[in-house]
DNA sequence: CGGAACTTGTTTAGTCTTGAACCATCCACG
DNA sequence: CGTGGATGGTTCAAGACTAAACAAGTTCCG
């Protein structure tokens, strides 16, 4: 492949993910979340301090006080002081909070699923491999 | 593939893209560049309107504008009002813009070409075929 | 022609985001 | 123990971004 190609190969690809999550916007907007607060609540299961969620997600820690705060006001979230070490806020679901993360991420799933019918099962499948492969 | 599968390989490749643009925009910042800019510079070949511009980058007018300044301030872009249509401001790169979009891409095709290196040769082609597919 | 409807690019005003500096807590080591 | 150097989270001020409203120009049609 030569060198400038994987720069397009990138920005087709970006262009890709970017107009999925442009199409999703709006009814994610009805269901009261921002695009970005979908992806924090998505991650809380698994990084559930706001430090690692900053890094898992590739945002500054101040970002992450905001959406945290946020979330915890509009009842997605709980927060609560980690026992074994006093500097950490342990974030945890609350029951709405998972409920809406999970339409939320239903949402993008039709959205991403609808360009992905473009291509075989088949191709389908080597994709998500490949994706899984590189990441 | 189930459902919400889509939606993680959504975010699997968000991941991959975001965090190859993270590791680039150190390079990319002296070379006088951001982010953003060098994706418009990427497209004005392409799109030489802003409104063309901001459509293709998903990106709102407003912004174009700032971004369309900022560049033509700093002498990568020239403007010049169309003469068939007094409205519009067609866009061309300067001769720095464009080796400086070159330079850019450039860093952009490496940092990329560094994680496609876990796939095969012919990985390389599925994948670039079903993006291409997708788009 | 004449003007309603649309498009282009800009301004404005307010929100979102983030680098820098900060406090509190933890940990490793003498 | 008791520091010095890290780490977690927050604050604040400045910069980035964008929705809304606008002026200028074009197009469509009667």
């Amino acid at each position: 492949m030569p060198k400038i190609d994987a720069a397009k190969l990138w920005s087709l690809n970006h262009h890709l993910l970017m107009s999925t999550i442009a199409s999703v916007a709006a009814d994610l907007g009805e269901l009261g979340l921002e695009v970005k607060e979908l992806f924090v609540l998505a991650e809380v299961d698994e990084h559930p301090f706001p430090a690692e969620l900053a890094a898992a997600l590739l945002m500054p820690k101040p970002t992450m006080t905001v959406y945290v705060k946020r979330l915890e006001a509009s009842g997605l979230l709980r927060r609560e002081i980690d026992a074994a070490d006093l500097r950490r806020h342990r974030l945890q679901l609350t029951a709405t909070g998972r409920r809406t993360m999970q339409q939320g991420m239903g949402l993008l799933a039709d959205a991403f699923a609808a360009r992905l019918g473009r291509l075989s099962a088949a191709e389908q499948n080597q994709l998500r491999a490949l994706i899984e492969k590189l990441s």
